[in-house]
DNA sequence: CTCCCGGAAA
DNA sequence: TTTCCGGGAG
């Protein structure tokens, strides 16, 4: 079953395959675009979410019009045919899924933008060729129940994550030196357990380094000394220093705001740039993957290379996967969720299957 | 694919 | 003693 999103964000199901094509008319196109289906008496409600498939937007754009969003449209999708090219539409505004309609029946899970001058809204109908949904993403049998069996798991073990993330880091300051604590902890977090991260937050916060002034005026040496032993200090010290700088010349001692300008500092990666994004701006860009993220989701078998049954080969590919049918409330808890339950039962080597209630029935790699 | 690094676990 | 754990960059 398909869904589509039609005024005053009805969510109603679709007839199962179709490509609708808009003609005429230069109205820029609109929800109401979408042809309207009433639901169907096969009770449409009744499908588990489990069961229930995540429409996957096409928009085929005609060539000369919009020269920008084809050729992004033809990076994406080489094997379709020359003539109609199109995008996996993410995530768009106009028509992003209301939170409280039939949100686990069907999911938005779109993540990337059109990176052409125009969001789908800008497009006029000449530029547009035509509009459709397909269900060819369906959610993973059973995704709620398995979820709901790792929190379960979660509130009776305790994991380092829990009060050692880097979404802790300075909590009781003002918003703008919060947000540099956030990017600071990311940044030194990464390749390091949590708790040599703590207290190398907590060496710079007695010493007043954890703003970016603060750094920019501060010895290399010295920030090498205090935040030691994290993982590669002094490349970090180094990063840190590069950062202060960049923050205090481009961003007026506040941190970037968009995830394309947090990926331009040094030593911060998709993996960063994400969690910083969700943490320090509440913006949810995309989910913050990392190795355990990774490894659980492909046990789990929630994630494939596009197209194939294959495990995916980077944290990126999993983020990509796991965005196109993950609900999008699910994007920012899904992450401390698996971390813990990653450093605690679902380790990457001897995972502890015996005491993981799901591994039995849900668990494709450390099966029993 | 390799390197960066320290500490912990095997 | 060796192996592993952690992201990013070249």
């Amino acid at each position: 079953m398909s869904f589509c999103l039609v005024r005053n964000t009805a969510l109603l199901p679709l007839v199962p395959t179709r490509i609708q094509t808009i003609s005429s008319a230069k109205m820029p196109i609109t929800r109401s675009s979408f042809k309207r289906e009433t639901p169907s008496e096969t009770n449409p409600g009744s499908e588990g979410s489990g069961g229930s498939s995540v429409p996957e937007l096409r928009v085929f754009v005609r060539r000369k019009r919009v020269k920008k969003t084809v050729e992004v449209i033809a990076k994406e999708v080489k094997e379709e045919s020359s003539a109609q090219k199109f995008v996996k539409l993410p995530d768009i505004e106009d028509f992003s899924y209301s939170k409280d309609h039939m949100y686990s029946q069907s999911t938005p899970a779109k993540t990337v933008h059109l990176t052409g001058e125009k969001s789908l809204s800008q497009l006029t109908r000449k530029e547009i060729k035509s509009v459709s949904l397909s269900d060819s993403v369906r959610p993973p049998p059973n995704w709620e129940k398995v979820l709901e069996g790792i929190r379960k798991m979660r509130s009776s073990e305790d994991a380092p994550v829990d009060s050692m993330g880097c979404e802790k880091a300075g909590s009781s300051l003002p918003a703008k030196e919060r947000r540099f604590a956030v990017l600071v902890s990311s940044l030194l977090s990464s390749q390091t357990k949590d708790q040599v991260n703590h207290g190398a937050i907590q060496r710079l916060l007695q010493n007043g380094l954890l703003a970016p002034d603060a750094i920019d005026t501060t010895n290399e040496d010295t920030i090498k000394s205090l935040i030691y032993p994290v993982g590669f200090y002094t490349r970090k010290a180094s990063n840190l220093k590069k950062i202060a700088k960049i923050c205090l010349s481009k961003y007026d001692g506040d941190i970037p705001s968009s995830l394309e300008e947090l990926l331009l500092l040094p030593g911060i990666g998709p993996k960063m740039a994400h969690l910083v994004m969700n943490v320090a701006w509440n913006n949810v860009q995309g989910i913050c993957v990392d190795t355990h993220v990774h490894r659980i989701c492909n046990r789990l078998g929630w994630v494939s290379r596009p197209r194939t049954k294959q495990k995916t080969r980077t944290p990126e590919e999993t983020r990509e996967s796991l965005q196109l049918w993950l609900p999008k409330e699910e994007w920012v808890p899904i992450n401390p969720l698996l971390v813990g339950f990653g450093q605690t039962i679902c380790t990457p080597l001897r995972p502890r299957c015996a005491i993981c209630a799901e591994s039995y029935w849900f668990c494709f790699d450390g099966r029993l």
